[in-house]
This record gives C-alpha cells, sequence and structure tokens, in this order.
DNA sequence: GTCTATAGGCTGATAGAC
DNA sequence: GTCTATCAGCCTATAGAC
C-alpha cells in the first residue's frame, strides 16, 4: 500500500512549501512581519489551513529558527576544520559576520529575538540540537586555543563567551543600527580575533 | 501676564508625566508593548488627548530614547573620568554592562531596535546630542590608550568600535538570550577590557 | 484641552460547510 | 484537506462635540 506514504509524502512537501515561503517573507521584511495571513497569500492559500501544518505561529518560528542554526552550524564548522586553531578562530569569526550580516532577519530571530528560540534551541531540547553542535564547534576551537598557549589562564568557558559575544556585537550592533556608518564587519571580526589570540599565557 | 508662563508650565509637566508613563511601561514589558490606549490609561486620560503632545508613536519614543542615552553618557562620563588610561576603560566597561543589563527595553531600543533612532540620536540631528557625546567618551579614551602604548598600530575609530562592539556584544547577548546560563556580565566585561588592555605596541 | 466616537486597519485562531 | 466566514481582540490616528 503506497497510498499512505504518498499522502505523507505530500505533506511533508506541503510543510516544506510553507516554511519557504515563510522564510521568503522574514528574509525580505523580518519577522514582525510575519502573519498567518500574509504568508496563506503567498502560497495561495488559505489563512486556516496553515493551522493544519503548524500548530500556531510560535512553532512555525520555532521551526523556522533552527534552519538558521543549521546554516551557521554548517558555515562554522568548515571554518573550525582547519588544521592550526589560530586559523581556525580567525576562520570562524570570519565566518559568523558573514552568516550574521548575509542573514539579518534570520539572526535577530535567533539571537536577538523578543521570544525564545535559542532557549528552545539549547536548553529543554534535544541534545543534539544544532545551536548546540554549533556551541560544541566554539568550544573545540577554544580548547585548541588554550592548548596553544592563548589564554590558557582563563576558565575554558569564559574564553569561548569573549569570543562569542565579541562576533556577536560586531554583528548585532551592525544589524541594531543599521544607518550609521562603521568599520567594516569583516575587518572588526579580524580585529577581534587577532586580538584575542594574541593574548598568549599567564 | 504669568498666565502664559503658567499654561506652558503646565504644558511641560504634562509631556513629563506622558514620558514618565511611558518608560514605565516599557521598563516593565518592553516597547513592543507600549501603545497609545494603554498609555491613556496608565496617565488616566483619552488616548486623542496624548496627541496634542505627542505627534505620534514615533515622536514619543524619539524622545525617550534622547532619555535613555542621557542616562547612558552620565555613566560613561563619571567611569572615563578616571586619571589613568586603562583604569577608565575598566571603568567605562563596567559602567555600560551595568547599563545595559539595568535598562534592558530601553537598551533595546536604543541599540537593538527595528526603528532608527541611533541614526536620530547620531546622524541628522543635533551634534551635540548625548549620543554623539557619548560617543565622544568612548573615543576620547580609546585615545588615551593609544597615548599609552595600547594598540597604537590601530586606527583610532576602529579600536574605539572594537571596544564598543565588545561591550554591546556582552550586554545585547544576554539581552536577546534572557533565559541562557552565561558568565556574569561583569566578569565578561572585564576580561573584554583586559584583554584589549594587554595588546601593547605593535 | 479634553472628551467620545469612530474610521480603517491589522492580528491569531477557530467553527462548520463542503 | 481546504475553504469561507467570523470571533474577539488589538492598533494608530482623527473628526467633531463640549
Amino acid at each position: 500500500m503506497g497510498s499512505k506514504e504518498r499522502r505523507e509524502r505530500e505533506r511533508s512537501e506541503q510543510r516544506q512549501r510553507i516554511l519557504d515561503a515563510a522564510l521568503q517573507i522574514i528574509t525580505k521584511e523580518g519577522f514582525a512581519a510575519l502573519s498567518m495571513r500574509k504568508l496563506a497569500e503567498k502560497i495561495e492559500y488559505s489563512p486556516a489551513s496553515i493551522y493544519l501544518y503548524f500548530r500556531n505561529r510560535e512553532q512555525l518560528a520555532q521551526e523556522l529558527s533552527e534552519v538558521g542554526f543549521n546554516d551557521l552550524l554548517l558555515m562554522l564548522s568548515a571554518a573550525a576544520g582547519l588544521p592550526r586553531a589560530i586559523d581556525a578562530l580567525h576562520a570562524m569569526g570570519a565566518a559568523y559576520v558573514k552568516y550574521g550580516i548575509g542573514n539579518p532577519a534570520m539572526y535577530r530571530l535567533i539571537f536577538m529575538g523578543d521570544s525564545e528560540f535559542i532557549d528552545a534551541a539549547f536548553g529543554n531540547q534535544s541534545k543534539d540540537s544544532a545551536g548546540v553542535r554549533a556551541y560544541g564547534v566554539l568550544l573545540d576551537v577554544a580548547r585548541r586555543l588554550q592548548s596553544d598557549g592563548v589564554m590558557k589562564n582563563v576558565p575554558l568557558i569564559e574564553l569561548a563567551e569573549l569570543i562569542w559575544t565579541a562576533l556577536h556585537g560586531i554583528v548585532s550592533l551592525r544589524i541594531g543600527c543599521s544607518r550609521m556608518k562603521l568599520t567594516p564587519p569583516e575587518r572588526l571580526a579580524r580585529l577581534a580575533t587577532e586580538t584575542i589570540a594574541s593574548v598568549t599565557g599567564d
């Protein structure tokens, strides 16, 4: 009986269509502009039908943020793969900033949200979420830096957060203050990672 | 004829009453929750009457953000007054974080807003706005650091932005991800400013 | 100056017909 | 599964009475 499988496939295709349209909307107009009505119109559906695939707007946003975390994870993992820890740090910084500046609406949704998607990505959820794994990539780079003598007198967690907040600051200031003239973010990211890497030992 | 002056005084008192109530609302519930209706209810007024004092919600928010910038400026100025540049840096970092963590809704409004209050505070507006002056305090500390040999091979502006984005990252990550367990922000700020201060010369 | 009343929107979500 | 119609609420802003 293939008809049951066909129905399930069609159902998941439809879910994906909805997610794609939602992603388009928040990319172009931001998360605040994502309404069920607008979304329905985009996929030529009635608003009511979306509720057959997603419990509510919150769940939709939740799943969108998972897509974002996955994209970020992919970019960070690739960068962190470099053999020398210091190269991995610079590449990770560049990748983080590139992701944030290239996907401001998604970055906002994930890291600057009024809602609590990060908590969902980290806390109560599956231990293997993209968010947790991305944080793992950061921790790993920090650990390798310390074994190369960089900031080895500081707790690992604090070094990791120092790196993260430095990069997050560069991205989020730019997103929040979009019309201000600032130093190019790639340049600032490089400066930040070089500053951190230059602190050797105690 | 004191009656004209009395009317003007009463008018500005009423304006202040509205601003105070608005500040209370955004402090407790965030800027998104600030509506003209809710504001009117709080001061026991009709919604329509608020429009006699403020052109629209945007102008109200604009003036609120100026209050915030002024508070921040006061804290930063005091900190930056320390005689040794490095002490000024640490104190400024502590003050910035204290302001941001202590006033998350206002910090959000000013630096993480969807609207463009920072542009108003810096760009087209008066050259003597609190925002411009706060940035001036930061620039001054950066200049003094460089004349003490800290990061003197980097353009002044970039050092200033490095400091700013580091502190902003600490504050805004905490505000955006409120339920995550992170290192205390004062500790991270100290780590960040010490890291920067430790980079001497070329 | 302050009010009531209202125009003209928007929103998330659901009941019930088909 | 999908629709129409609708509930119940929110919002900014304004016109016009007092």
